[in-house]
RNA sequence: GCCACUGUGGCGGAAUAGGCAGACGCAACGGACUUAAAAUCCGUCGAAAUUAACCUUUCGUACCGGUUCGACUCCGGUCAGUGGCACCA
């Protein structure tokens, strides 16, 4: 029995040595660009997720490689972010040495792990040599006008006096001291990703990915196509509302607008007697978080302004409310109400004793309210008796006549707030002078450093706003005294384009070369988990779109294909999560077994997309499974080389279950199907031992070479083992500069084939059917069947279903 | 609530284009080897009925229905689980 530790260092040692895993750049013609994603070092160790993710992918890589591909696979870490920062606050430990700390543990449990990964690639995003380029990034992007400024609201904990993320408000409260959190309006930096909403949906088509991944961005960016609508206002303003509904029009019973509307302040100042109850109201709606706010279970809210709006086709004056269930940040952030054919506009009306006005009536039954599907126009002026589409286009088409709106196309998809009141991240390289206004930092005088003496307590500002020699600096266009921009970025700005960085890790020139960034990709094959569906996937194909209209590459996507390994839950069919004590280590399996063991049994006992509950059940058949085949190496080593070209039908047999594996394999490692292809391997080892168990006079040349091949076929699914094996045989080489073998087609050719019989749909019998009988010949070979005979009971064949090498079905009556 | 995915033996899971359901393995059971155990090797292994036994038959891929010579696979409906989105006007 091998020492599998013993031997994983062994082989790690020579592949350092001989740069096995090393990229050639000579070969890029021949490139295959194979990425996970990259490690958030949050906590000391890998977990099984990462193991879930990295081996078999790896395995796949491995394969790639021995079909000839010059395979890039690069590992490396994303590492700025909030939970190194909690940590720090907590511990009082620097982010940036709590980070080292684990990226250094992680990065050995990762060679250890023995993947073929290419460690002279490797890059950490919180070094000054990549951030450098995030920063650069960041200023190609505001020369193009695609990073720009605007109040945005964000979560705020009046005790922490910090910005909260998402998740660290918990039931409106806030995560570390419990008080309620409040919406704040804060200046931020943006990046205008809604530019590229329509491409960045189009593009869906162009990619092979998850259809599920596919539908769900395009969900996120949730394409509208409706109307505007104008609304004058007594003020003199004018409402803009935005509808999918335009063919309800006539039925406005009244105008809504966001708490937050910019318009909220005049309205109050026309109508003082409205003012408390204003106040009142827009307080009431900030204090409510997004979660809470965006809840169905709400009550529908809301208060009378006092002002009114005119009806752009009836001249009808409407009253205009406040109320938080139309959303500042969608569309126009106001909304025309028909509440007789909206179920949100039907309940607040109900609620504040407002009319109700039907305008569509129901095509074939009663009309019951509200009545949200299409039909035909009643109440509607010229437009009676027309029916949905056509009511929606012609009065889209009226109100562009008038002045009074036209069509549009709305998108859920909203600008990328990049700007985080944070210490560890990449800082945002822009000046703020009084003279003038905000300055980018010149390129030039990248980085802008992080320094790593700040306090990084709340305090009510950002970490580096109180850092005087990080804050103070020169205008870079007057000369004069100004202050850095004292914000991080977000972490998904590291992580979007750090693909582009991989081929380059060390380049200190430029953040990747065009020309380099041309050949090395898109990324061939892209793996990591579902969660990022919506955020990191679209920020990185987006910034690629930028980069390409700037000129830097000449492709449009960053990942050709994506394939989303599934989740291993803990033992109780839970998330693992600390908290619920479910947490399975791989470390203690991987001490026990070994790397290869531990990630065959991953591969082997779960479907790779679905994943699964942890069990481990099946571990130690995995580390039999190998005992088994290298008791069956070791002892074909020893045997004798003579030989001849004939096949005797057990060679035959033997040759048909190895060429078999072969075509098996070589199509389910293209699709992630892991646990097949070890299966296919497990046949063709019980077919090795059967035939070196019962066939005493071996055909040893042929024998020996089977071995060979079994050893190939197993490298990329158990690498340290199989070069152990390849070495055993004899072979001086990596097994993974052989190549992986290929089918032979002649042997899958078989004499004659099995067939179910069916007479009627029934199978009634099994037979051996020659190769090359024609159907008349087939037919008639199995009506003489007796058992056929039998089950025919003298009724005659009205037809003959053939499949080939399946079945033959009769139907008889 | 909406959208998507999933539902197959005691368990993990197979089944490529609608064609023999349960590959491969785990667990379990029986046997060989052994003083014994471990390891190893061989065999059985969806359910029910029937049989002394072999045989055989029927049922069976969450549930109900449909299309088809034939359905785990396609269509319609229902239920359950998971994931995503969540007052999107």
């Amino acid at each position: 029995m091998m020492d599998m530790k013993s031997v994983e260092s062994k082989w790690q040692a020579k592949w350092e040595k001989s740069k096995l895993n090393v990229f050639n750049k000579k070969e890029m013609d021949k490139k295959l660009y194979v990425l996970e994603m990259f490690s958030y070092p949050s906590g000391a160790n890998l977990h099984v997720g990462h193991w879930y993710n990295y081996g078999p992918t790896d395995s796949y890589a491995r394969f790639k490689k021995m079909q000839g591909y010059e395979v890039f696979q690069p590992m490396g870490f994303d590492a700025f972010g909030l939970p190194a920062e909690n940590y720090a606050i907590k511990t009082g430990i620097h982010p940036k040495d709590s980070t080292e700390k684990n990226v250094a543990t992680m990065e050995q449990q990762l060679r250890n792990m023995g993947a073929m990964f290419d460690w002279t690639a490797e890059m950490k995003t919180c070094e000054e040599n990549y951030y450098k380029w995030t920063q650069w990034l960041f200023l190609q992007l505001y020369k193009k006008g695609l990073a720009y400024r605007k109040e945005a609201l964000v979560n705020w904990c009046p005790d922490c006096e910090t910005v909260l993320a998402n998740e660290q408000v918990i039931d409106s409260a806030c995560e570390r001291c419990g008080s309620t959190v409040l919406r704040k309006n804060m200046t931020q930096w943006f990046f205008k990703i809604t530019d590229y909403a329509e491409e960045l949906l189009d593009g869906l088509d162009t990619i092979d990915w998850p259809e599920k991944t596919k539908l769900m961005q395009k969900n996120w960016i949730g394409k509208s196509t409706g109307c505007e609508i104008y609304f004058d206002c007594e003020t003199g303003d004018r409402i803009t509302v935005f509808t999918t509904r335009p063919d309800t029009v006539f039925g406005v019973n009244y105008v809504v607008l966001a708490p937050e509307h910019p318009l909220v302040e005049k309205l109050k100042a026309a109508h003082p007697e409205q003012a408390e109850a204003i106040d009142a109201y827009v307080k009431y709606a900030a204090e409510a978080n997004d979660i809470d706010r965006l809840s169905t279970a709400r009550e529908k809210t809301g208060v009378f302004t006092g002002a009114y709006a005119t009806h752009p086709l009836t001249g009808k004056q409407v009253p205009i409310y406040l109320a938080d269930y139309v959303l500042y940040s969608y569309g126009t952030g106001a909304v025309m109400a028909v509440a007789a054919h909206d179920e949100r506009d039907y309940a607040f009306a109900k609620k504040y004793n407002l009319p109700i006005t039907q305008v569509i009536q129901k095509v074939g039954g009663e009309t019951e309210l509200p009545f949200c599907d299409d039909g035909i126009l009643v109440n509607s002026g010229d437009f009676d008796g027309l029916s949905g589409e056509e009511a929606r286009n012609a009065i889209a088409v009226h109100l562009t006549k008038i002045g009074k709106g036209g069509k549009k196309i709305n998108y859920r998809l909203r600008d990328w707030s990049v700007s985080r009141q944070r210490y560890w991240g990449a800082p945002i390289p822009m000046i703020h002078c009084e003279k003038c206004g905000v300055v980018p930092v010149p390129e030039k005088d990248l980085p802008v450093k992080l320094p790593y003496d700040v306090e990084f307590r709340p305090n009510g500002k950002s970490p580096l706003a109180s850092h005087e020699g990080f804050m103070n600096c020169t205008c870079p266009a007057c000369g004069g005294k100004a202050k850095r921009d004292p914000d991080t970025l977000d972490t998904f700005v590291c992580s979007s384009w750090y693909y582009l960085r991989y081929p380059e890790a060390k380049n200190d020139k430029a953040a990747f070369t065009p020309e380099i960034a041309n050949k090395m990709l898109p990324v061939d094959v892209y793996v990591g988990g579902s969660e990022h569906a919506c955020m990191h996937l679209l920020y990185a194909r987006f910034i690629t779109k930028a980069l390409r209209d700037m000129g830097y590459v000449n492709f449009d996507e960053p990942f050709k294909r994506l394939v989303h390994q599934g989740i291993i839950l803990g033992p109780d069919g839970n998330r693992m999560s600390k908290s619920k004590g479910n947490v399975v280590s791989p470390d203690k399996y991987v001490d026990e077994y070994g790397s290869d063991v531990f990630r065959l049994y991953l591969m082997f006992g779960f479907s790779y997309t679905e994943g699964g509950p942890w069990n481990d059940d099946g571990i130690k058949s995995i580390a039999k499974f190998l005992d088994r085949v290298e008791r069956l190496v070791c002892k074909a080593a020893e045997y004798p080389t003579n030989g001849n070209t004939e096949k005797t039908n057990a060679e035959k047999d033997l040759d048909y279950v190895k060429n078999h594996a072969i075509k098996s394999i070589t199509r389910d490692v293209e699709d992630f199907s892991f646990n097949t292809s070890i299966a296919r391997i497990m046949e063709y080892v019980n077919a090795l031992q059967k035939y070196d168990v019962d066939v005493a006079e071996k055909n040893y040349a042929f024998y020996n070479a089977c071995i060979k091949d079994l050893v190939r076929m197993f490298a990329p699914f158990a690498p340290h083992f199989s070069e152990e094996l390849w070495e055993v045989l004899g072979q001086k080489n990596s097994v993974f500069e052989e190549s992986y073998p290929l089918v032979d087609e002649a042997a899958l050719v078989k004499a004659e084939t099995e067939y179910a019989v069916q007479v009627n749909s029934k199978i009634k019998a099994k037979m051996m059917i020659a190769e090359g009988m024609t159907n008349e010949e087939i037919q008639a070979l199995v009506v003489a069947n007796p058992e056929i005979a039998a089950a025919m009971a003298g009724k005659t064949v009205k037809k003959c279903i053939i499949v080939k090498g399946r079945l033959i079905n009769l139907i008889v009556g």
